[in-house]
DNA sequence: CCAATGCTTCGGTTATCATCGAAGCATGAA
DNA sequence: TTCATGCTTCGATGATAACCGAAGCATTGG
């Protein structure tokens, strides 16, 4: 049965990550699920086997992308009708529940510090969100400069937007990517407001007293 | 998460008998999935609670239907992927895989023989099916008094169908229901072809040895 | 009132399956 | 070749949840 491949929360968080039609690799999807490369292969596989996705080798990796538009339907379909139950709710990958609060995506903050971080960036008008596109405001420009010594001239990169919005598999909202949300990341950390968990593989972020403060005094939830 | 509710076979089997739009009880929905009432309360108040299904209390039943076409539509889409996938394959639910050879749904044949009789009645113009009806044919009431002796005026009932496509939950496909559906079954077990189960409470119907001959004689499959 | 029916709740058992450690295979790099 | 990386397979463990028997409510009918 289809339905019960997208039941698993951890399959539920890889199809959610390839939603944004992009392809990515197994491990990039493990990481993403918050779950070892072995269990992700079982997942993928299964996934496979249910039409659901398809792979495509490329060098050593293996790239997985959803097998059509209507598969992405479907799915979107059933958001939909999570959401009209008020259903929004938050079904915690199997691991560590401190995943939800804050945690590293690639190189940049997710969770919900970091979906809250981008809300607040919008309402201050540091950043300007389009229907497609998402930039950095003048106001941005300066705020970056001023508080955090990021100069966003510098962020431009050949292969990789300054920003993005990553959509985020806890919060099933977006946070901040890009170069500039992994400059923000970085800073952050030479800030010693935040620090990745020491266990290795762990994508758990831990932000110190202070440095919760002032990302709080920053970024703080709407009031 | 609510594929994981549509996921479960028992619920994907209630599910289904609900995508005719009509509400059917507890117990329906019960014999329908091939699951004790006890199971099915349970898995009814889940989907009720994952907003899929809503009650309604009548006397001393409770009916449950679809909350809307939108799950409906959703149900629709799944059910497209998995066929997409060549996946339409068979997932009988918990209880005993003799249910999925020949059963009783409510007074009528179900099961893999029953979808086979639909069929071949079809394939030998016995019944006409059009997009929402289905008949017997000039030919079918002949056939129907002289192999099986059945009249067909006499199956002319004020609430209820003469010829009814109901569908199968283990073959998800068609069987043959209605007075006509109900009749045959009758003449089956006068004939002494088939009966069902000793064991009270059971849908099983076991088929004699000259019963299942007699049976593929006139309904095999096809050629 | 009592009995029967429809459904639910409770408890305990069983099975399925997600999960991870360890080892195995590939591919690409040195 | 040897090493490293990315992914898969195998095996064992553990947790979730489906399942049913038994008992408990509620409604209807007598």
């Amino acid at each position: 049965m289809v339905a019960a491949l997208v039941g698993d929360p951890a399959r539920a968080n890889m199809l959610t990550a390839l939603m944004t039609g992009r392809a990515l690799t197994a491990s990039e999807l493990a990481q993403e699920a918050g779950i070892t490369p072995q269990t992700a292969s079982s997942h993928l596989s299964k996934l496979e086997a249910g039409g659901l996705i398809e792979p495509e080798k490329q060098g050593r990796h293996r790239y997985y992308r959803l097998t059509g538009p209507d598969v992405a339907g479907v799915l979107e379909g059933l958001a939909g009708l999570a959401a009209r139950a008020g259903h929004m709710r938050v079904r915690t990958g199997p691991k560590d529940p401190a995943l939800r609060r804050a945690r590293i995506c690639y190189d940049h903050l997710a969770g919900d510090l970091g979906v809250q971080m981008l809300d607040s960036m919008k309402r201050q008008k540091l950043i300007r969100q389009t229907k497609q596109t998402i930039e950095l405001t003048g106001e941005g420009r300066r705020f970056m400069a001023d508080t955090l010594q990021i100069d966003a001239n510098m962020l431009a990169h050949p292969r990789r937007p300054v920003c993005k919005a990553c959509l985020d598999w806890s919060e099933r909202r977006h946070h901040l990517a890009g170069t500039l949300g992994a400059a923000m990341m970085a800073r952050f950390t030479e800030l010693k407001w935040a620090a990745r968990d020491a266990t290795p593989g762990s994508r758990v972020v831990n932000f110190s007293r202070t440095g919760e403060k002032r990302f709080a005094a920053l970024f703080g939830p709407g009031e």
